[in-house]
RNA sequence: GGUGGUAUCGUCUAGUGGCCCAGGACGCUGGCCUCUCACGCCGGAAACCGGGGUUCGACUCCCCGUACCACUACCA
C-alpha cells in the first residue's frame, strides 16, 4: 500500500545554503536512506529577481561536503525532470490553464500599488471570498474585458479560488492533524503573468506530484501556508496521492528570540554556513564550517541532535548509525536554540577518536601553510606528534598552536611562565640535566624517564621546577603532552640543542 | 491585529498516567590523576510556565491564561 519513498530537498539559489536548511537536507537524507527511497534535489528558481550567480553550486558543494547523497537532481538527472523550475515554465503553463478551466483559479489585475492601498484601507484586508468582489479581476470584470486586458499586455496573475468556511486538515507526521478554516488562507497567487513563473505555492505541488514526492519534509516555517498546499491538491484533484507532510522545528537564535539568521553568525563569532561565502554582489565574506576547521561528520552529527534525539544517551553517531537510528516520533516539536559550544565537543570529540595518520594528513597542508616543509619529517614523526596533542583540541586549526613545536624550535618563551619556573638557579640545573641526557643510550619514554627522575630525586631536586623549566625550553611554554613522549619523538640531540638555546635565552624575569 | 504551532535544568533533550522528591549531554563547578596544559575518572549546583479540572494517582490527558515562535508578499 504505500508508496515507494520519495523525497526532495528545494532550496532557493537566492544565498549561500543555510545551515537550518542543512539540517532539513540531512533529516530528507536519513529519510529516504532508512527508506531504500530516493533523495531529490529540486532548485527552486522561481523568483528571477532573488537569483544569486554560484548559490546553486554552493548547495551542490555543501551538500556534497557533509556526504548527503543526491540520487536525482540538475547535476545527477533522473527520470522526472528538469529539476531546475526555471525550465519547467511549459509544465506550469498547463496546469495553471487546468485549475482556470475548471474555475478553481481566476485571474486578477490588481497592481501592487492598488493591493498595498487596499492593505491600507481596510484592517487585516486579505484577497479572499470577503473581498475579491471588489477587486479588479475576472470574477468581477465581464469576459470582454478580460480578454482585452490581456490581449491589451496588462500585467495579470493567477489567484486561487479559496471556498471558504471549509475545515482544511493538514496531516503532520511530526504535529499530528492540523485544523485550519478556510476562511483565513487567501486567494494566493499561484502565477505572475509578469515573468511567465508560477510562485512556489503551484510550483511545489505541481512538481511534488509529477516527481512522485511520498513525504514533504520541510522547515517549520511552511507550516501556516500547509492548509493551501492541501486545498491545491484537492483543486487538481490529486488529493489521495498527496504527500505525507513533516514540518521540522526550526533553528533558532543562540541568544534572544528568533529563526538564526546569518547576522548572528556574525554577531556571536560562529558560521552558519556549512562552506565559506563570498557574496557576489556585496563582496562580503561569510565563514564556513568547513574553513572553520570542523569535520563534515561532526556538522552531521550535531545537526541530526537538533530536533531529533535517538530516545537513549547516545550521542556520538555516524551517518550509518543516524539512518539506522532516525525517526519523526523522536523528533522534538520545538525550535532548538543552536548551542556553538555544544558544536565545539562534537567536533572536539570526532577528532579525538579520529586515526592519528589521518589527523596528519589533515595537519600536512596546515604545516605548509606556516611555512614548514612536511616532507622534512616522516609520516610516523608527524602522525605522532598530532597524536600527541590531539586530546586538546576542538578544531583542524587548532593543531598547529599545539603541536608547532615538534616541528619548529621555539624563538619566544611564555613570560608567564618563565617567571613561575625559570630562576637564577635554573639554568645551572639545565646544565647538568644535559649531561645526564647525554648519558642516556635509550631514549625511550619509560627509560629517559626513569634516569632522569631517578636524577632529581636523587640530587633532591624540586621535581616540578626542573621539569618545568625542561619543558620551557623545549616546548616553549608549560603546556602540552608527557615530556619524555616528547624527547623519545624528537631525540637526543635536538631535546639537548633545545635546552641549549633556552639556556643561552632565557632571561628570568626580574621585578 | 489575525491564524497556526510550541512550552522539562542556562542550552540540546529523556520522559507517551504510577518505575521521576525527574535521567543523559554541553556549559559551569569541586576533587582525583599529574612535570605542565589537556584527556580521563569521581562528585556538585541547576528544570516539569501559571491556574483550574479528569483520575486513587499527573511532567505526562482536557480547558483557560501567559510566554515564545512561525506565517500573514505578484519571496521562498
Amino acid at each position: 500500500m504505500d508508496k515507494k519513498v520519495r523525497v526532495r530537498f528545494a532550496p532557493s539559489p537566492t544565498g549561500p545554503l543555510h545551515i537550518g536548511g542543512v539540517r532539513t537536507a540531512l533529516f530528507n537524507y536519513l529519510f529516504a536512506r532508512q527508506n531504500g527511497g530516493s533523495m531529490i534535489l529540486r532548485i527552486e528558481d522561481t523568483d528571477s529577481n532573488r537569483f544569486v550567480p554560484g548559490a546553486e553550486e554552493y548547495i551542490n558543494e555543501a551538500l556534497q561536503w557533509l556526504g548527503i547523497g543526491i540520487d536525482e537532481g540538475v547535476c545527477e538527472g533522473g527520470n522526472y525532470g528538469p529539476y531546475k523550475q526555471s525550465e519547467r515554465r511549459d509544465i506550469y503553463r498547463k496546469y495553471v490553464k487546468q485549475l482556470l478551466e475548471d474555475g478553481k483559479a481566476y485571474i486578477a489585475f490588481d497592481t501592487p500599488e492598488e493591493l498595498d492601498a487596499k492593505r491600507k484601507e481596510i484592517a487585516n484586508f486579505q484577497y479572499d471570498a470577503k473581498t475579491r468582489g471588489m477587486m479588479r479581476n475576472s470574477l468581477t470584470l465581464p469576459k470582454e474585458e478580460v480578454d482585452r486586458l490581456i490581449a491589451a499586455g496588462e500585467k495579470y496573475v493567477v489567484r486561487i479560488l479559496i471556498e471558504p468556511d471549509q475545515e482544511v486538515k493538514v496531516n503532520d507526521l511530526i504535529r499530528g492533524e492540523v485544523t485550519v478554516n478556510s476562511s483565513v488562507v487567501d486567494d494566493k497567487v499561484l502565477y505572475k503573468s509578469a515573468d511567465d513563473l508560477p510562485t512556489y505555492h503551484l510550483a511545489n505541488i505541481v512538481d511534488d506530484h509529477l516527481m512522485e514526492v511520498s513525504h514533504v519534509i520541510r522547515g517549520e516555517e511552511w507550516l501556516p501556508s500547509a492548509p493551501l498546499h492541501v486545498l491545491l491538491y484537492e483543486a487538481f484533484g490529486w488529493k489521495d496521492s498527496m504527500p505525507q507532510f513533516v514540518h521540522l522545528p526550526l533553528l533558532l537564535k543562540p541568544d534572544g528570540k528568533g529563526k538564526l539568521s546569518k547576522r548572528d553568525g556574525d554577531r556571536l563569532g560562529f558560521p552558519v554556513f556549512p562552506l565559506e561565502w563570498h557574496d557576489p554582489v556585496s563582496g562580503d565574506i561569510s565563514s564556513g564550517y568547513r574553513e572553520r576547521g570542523y569535520l563534515p561528520q561532526a556538522v552531521v552529527n550535531f545537526l541530526a541532535l537538533l530536533g531529533w534525539n535517538p530516545g537513549t544517551d547516545q550521542e556520538i553517531f555516524s551517518m550509518d548509525e543516524l539512518i539506522k537510528e532516525f525517526s519523526f516520533e523522536h523528533c522534538s516539536k520545538k525550535g532548538a536554540k543552536f548551542d556553538f559550544e555544544k558544536g565545539k565537543w562534537f567536533n572536539h570529540e570526532y577528532l579525538i577518536n579520529m586515526d592519528d595518520a589521518a589527523l596528519a594528513e589533515i595537519f600536512k597542508p596546515e604545516l605548509a601553510k606556516h611555512g614548514v616543509d612536511a616532507s622534512q619529517f616522516s609520516d610516523e614523526y608527524i602522525t605522532r606528534s598530532v597524536g600527541m596533542i590531539k586530546s586538546r583540541i576542538s578544531f583542524v586549526g587548532d593543531i598547529w598552536d599545539n603541536a608547532k613545536f615538534f616541528f619548529v624550535a621555539p624563538t619566544e618563551y611564555a613570560p608567564k611562565d618563565i617567571k613561575k619556573r625559570w630562576k637564577e638557579d635554573t639554568p645551572e640545573t639545565m646544565r647538568r640535566l644535559i649531561e645526564v641526557i647525554k648519558g642516556i643510550d635509550d631514549m625511550t619514554s619509560a627509560n629517559a624517564e626513569e634516569i632522569v627522575l631517578g636524577w632529581i630525586k636523587d640530587n633532591e631536586l624540586h621535581m616540578g621546577n626542573v621539569m618545568n623549566a625542561f619543558r620551557l625550553t623545549v616546548v616553549g611554554e608549560c603546556k602540552g603532552p608527557h615530556m619524555f613522549d616528547i624527547a623519545e619523538l624528537m631525540g637526543k640531540d635536538e631535546i639537548i640543542a633545545r635546552i641549549e638555546r633556552g639556556i643561552e635565552n632565557i632571561k628570568p624575569v626580574v621585578e
